[in-house]
DNA sequence: GATGAATGAGGATTCATTCAT
DNA sequence: AATGAATGAATCCTCATTCAT
């Protein structure tokens, strides 16, 4: 009799998080379910079969459980003060920094969206990017109607794309871009960046001691 | 010996641009020698031994000549004019949006760095790298010196995530982002948002009548 | 301690009934014990084994549950007189045509035989072909004594095949060979087709008309 | 550079021989892939797939090739004379004993019929029941036109019925119905009554010593 | 009695690769 | 340069069965 909430993970749960590290570093057709079980107190196969019906359904449990909570994260009213929008940003990096292979995740099921997921994905992003859109309402100042969807793919692809690619990062710079200061420097790029975009740009000299950078980093699991 | 500029592909490139588009389309792991041999008119998959070593080489190659050109698009000098930065963005949209898989591959590639490509993204990448942040010299004015790298790292999201997610964006969105007139938007967005980062933005009023709106996207092939 | 004649059927009863037809339609090797649950109200697999102790053993009982009726419907006396002839094939035909899978349950179990049944199948239908013989006693004077048992296994092929192909030459013959109309037909013909071949045929002209024609076929369940 | 006609027998007819044994003798959903490799010199189920693009066609491969034989042994004209009868008859046996999984291979494929095989039997049969029907026409006299369509069934379960539960009378009878006396006596028996159920039966008196006693069988391989 | 979970063995099929022609 | 055939290893998934509850 353990309560959900103590150490003791169902077997569906440990099922998931294996998958979602292996799926998220190696793609759904790099990962065999012989991996997946490797990873797993369970011995075989076959055990995986009784929480999942099949290799795609394990996929997109674990891709709908992942983007459960990012979808949470994002404002669907739109943002007009700066500190708010920090906020925002700073829950947002918090959560991709805390969970890793979130960004890659999901920047793999887009690229083979129409191929395995046909609707996963689509059915997961799209009130994603509803609430995203729903957040930039008062930039039409700034940028023409029609360029809004653009800027909002654009803000996507600069906070994500710093997750998804780390590996990348990684390798070509040569530093960990995971590391709590990188992230922290990321924090800070990503913020003086999307004020730009969204035209509420700080004045460029208190950048260094504005607010921002005292915020705490949460402590890596 | 037929130039490149003769209709008659060799088998090799034969090969070459179908394996692209698959490993594109799917992964690496996602596609196999039969499916590349599929879209071929060789009838066998021993005939792909014959050009290319194994599957690993395969991919590398594809990867090589599809970087090629990227690299050499990408200015390794700080661009200050605001016509020369324009200049060399409308080139590279221009490429990426005429050879439509590229963006997905290397960002494929990148997700999988480390796991089957070990050196070859990074190599080819590094130097793409080294160019951009050549670019951007300037802008220290800008931008904390530790946060040109992010600033480096943003810009290329911007640019390659657009064409590289655009599936997604395409399921999301509801319309064709590959379309003239939204590549064409992308254009727009796109020579604001990095103008807007580097310092070099225009005023906002004048942005629909600038000169760029006028620039002649390649007709498709 | 429910009756056989109640309508609650003990779960034996309705593993036994879901087993029944499944072997008949697919063979043993072709049923899986989940086949069998997914046609009861159980929920499990594991619900099964309380019951029989493998798949075998539940073949097995479907099996004896089966040849139990057919055996006591067999003469094990000498027929000479034409009407009990038509009586036992009457009682014969009403029980093949009332319970449509038995016969293809027992032309799978023949062609298995000596694979997984070895002793089950012989054990259960010797006595049947002792009774069938005993049956035969009359006929020397047409058939040679040690053409006999070839007369006894043309009958049950006659009168078993019919139905146990039942399937069959409703594909080739395009109509249904177990509706009524088709069944009376069978019966007409097998009534004939016994009595010539026992030497106790009637005469030609009064088939049409004969008595058993107003034999009243057992109103399905 | 063997020709077809030597003892070396290509690696397609080889696998077809060994599948023709084991699916007569367990079915299809009772053999394995492995089972057949198994009774090959091919060393491994990957090369079946060469040969076969799965395990049903290979079934269906197996079914064709063995009725395309039988089917030319069948008489599409309506035989009357008693001779032309006995041998079209004695072909029949001499191929259903030559060739001894035949019978039950077919057997098989009937109660299969709907489920794996759907087109396959009923393709196939089909031309076989016409030709039979074919040779029947003459017969009106003794039976009602309704009834023959049971006759041509009736006929075909005593022929074929005998090989295909050749198994089952082994083990009832306990002889083989194989041995060539065994198959002598039911060659006998069938041209009685064959003879009698189509109205052509030879006086009681001399049938042991007809013509047909010295019918040579053909000598086992 | 019933059931959810687990499991070793085996199911069909595909993989990348090799070799003789 | 191309290809048909072959193959060991791996793919996803299902099998019959067991056990604790």
């Amino acid at each position: 009799m353990t309560t959900e909430t103590t150490k003791t993970r169902s077997s569906r749960e440990i099922i998931l998080d294996a998958a979602e590290r292996l799926f998220a570093q190696r793609g759904f057709a790099g990962v065999s379910m012989r991996d997946i079980v490797a990873e797993t107190p369970l011995k075989n196969q076959a055990s995986l079969y009784h929480h999942f019906e099949n290799k795609r359904a394990l996929y997109e449990a674990v891709l709908s459980r992942g983007l459960e909570h990012i979808t949470s994260l994002v404002p669907s009213e739109p943002t007009d003060s700066l500190s708010e929008l920090e906020a925002n940003l700073d829950r947002l990096l918090d959560y991709l920094s805390e969970h890793r292979h979130l960004a890659q995740l999901i920047q793999r099921a887009a690229l083979d969206d129409g191929r395995y997921l046909e609707s996963a994905v689509t059915r997961l992003l799209r009130p994603l990017y509803t609430q995203g859109r729903g957040a930039l309402t008062g930039v039409e100042q700034l940028w023409q109607p029609e360029e809004v969807p653009h800027l909002a793919a654009g803000l996507y692809h600069l906070i994500f794309g710093y997750f998804a690619n780390a590996e990348l990062l990684r390798a070509v710079v040569l530093e960990d871009p995971l590391s709590p200061s990188a992230v922290e420097r990321q924090r800070r790029f990503l913020k003086g960046a999307v004020a730009r975009l969204l035209g509420i740009s700080p004045p460029a000299g208190e950048r260094s001691q504005s607010p921002w950078d005292d915020h705490q980093p949460p402590s890596p699991p």
